[in-house]
DNA sequence: GCAAGAAATGAATGATGGTTCAATCCTTTG
DNA sequence: CAAAGGATTGAACCATCATTCATTTCTTGC
């Protein structure tokens, strides 16, 4: 029964993703949540207080996949410079491969309750790149910068370089190469 | 007369951005604009024939300030490094300066019909940018790149080292020159 | 002044979609 | 197997605004 519980709150949180990656936030009714689901939309309510407390999870769960992606990526390297390619390729890619998700994630108009949990994920990866960049810094690789300022700078260079092609449907032929020499030289890798 | 309707229209559109600055987006409705424009409800619907609409030309009108602003102050210096310091200085302190707004112009959820609106803000700053960035690499000062990317790459990481700011109230000490020097880097400004 | 027409009014309308809840269906347990 | 308690249902409810329109108030030309 709790299991039963349990994966009924699953299956909300992944049809509200489903619904996210095919139709945008603006597709997400509570009703068409539940639809897919295979609950009735009072059913949603057992699970979540209210439509935000929902998306805020949402947000949290298909955010944390695509950190845990870029992570992984960068764990295969061992260089501040191969990090924040391996971040800038994988976090690119995967937004190219799922544009209405990725678009949903970093720039559709949603509640501002979910906006909140937007900012969350976007911090999150900046998070990560500061990690990065300071470990480049205090090792001699980077120079001197506020690794904070600067991962954020990143995060918003990547997020708004994305949009257009994700709205378009198609990326430049080296968008993504082009994106790794602009923050490479802003991080201040050496050529 | 035909001019009391011209100064009649100013008067809803320069009240939206009154209330833009002071309640932001979420403040906007209709009945509340009507009221500070000192017109009735129905009357915005003489000039406007959607809420979209009127929100179209608030963008677009509080927007071209913004472009204004940044163009004059980068039309004072001479060389590409130098535009580009004088639009991230311009922009980042009147953002500061009025924060409310320029998180409304900026990241604050709206209707899918005025966000068109605001890439094309945000499009305009990049264009703008673009331009120095171009001539820049023309006469040698500024490595081969693309110079609609890195613009548009430019205006993200603007945007986004701004908004934590916008919200949480103050900046950090550095964080104006933190970003000059990043985006410098990034443009390949020679040091 | 005075019609005739344009403009302004603001309360009523309507659409949307989140939220609730009384009725129903299961699962559990003695 | 029966009763109790929780889970599920989905249609009704309600709040919020954008939008409309019958009515009133100005402007204008004669």
């Amino acid at each position: 029964m709790k299991a039963r519980l349990t994966a009924s709150r699953e299956r909300i949180v992944a049809a509200a993703i489903g619904i996210l990656a095919d139709h945008g936030y603006a597709g997400c009714s509570v009703a068409a949540v539940a639809a897919r689901a295979g609950v009735a939309t009072g059913s949603v309510y057992r699970h979540f207080p209210a439509k935000a407390d929902l998306f805020a999870e949402v947000f949290r769960s298909a955010g944390q996949r695509e950190i845990d992606a870029v992570t992984r990526a960068a764990a295969a390297e061992s260089t501040a410079a191969a990090r924040v390619r391996a971040v800038i390729e994988t976090f690119a890619g995967r937004a190219l491969r799922s544009p209405r998700l990725a678009y949903a994630l970093l720039a559709e108009p949603v509640d501002p309750a979910v906006e909140a949990q937007r900012l969350v994920f976007r911090r999150a990866h900046a998070a990560l790149l500061a990690g990065y960049i300071a470990d480049g810094v205090a090792d001699g690789e980077l120079p001197a910068q506020n690794p904070e300022l600067t991962s954020t700078a990143v995060v918003g260079a990547l997020a708004e370089a994305m949009v257009g092609p994700l709205a378009s449907g198609v990326a430049g032929p080296d968008t993504v190469g082009g994106l790794i020499t602009f923050i490479h030289r802003a991080l201040g890798v050496p050529s």
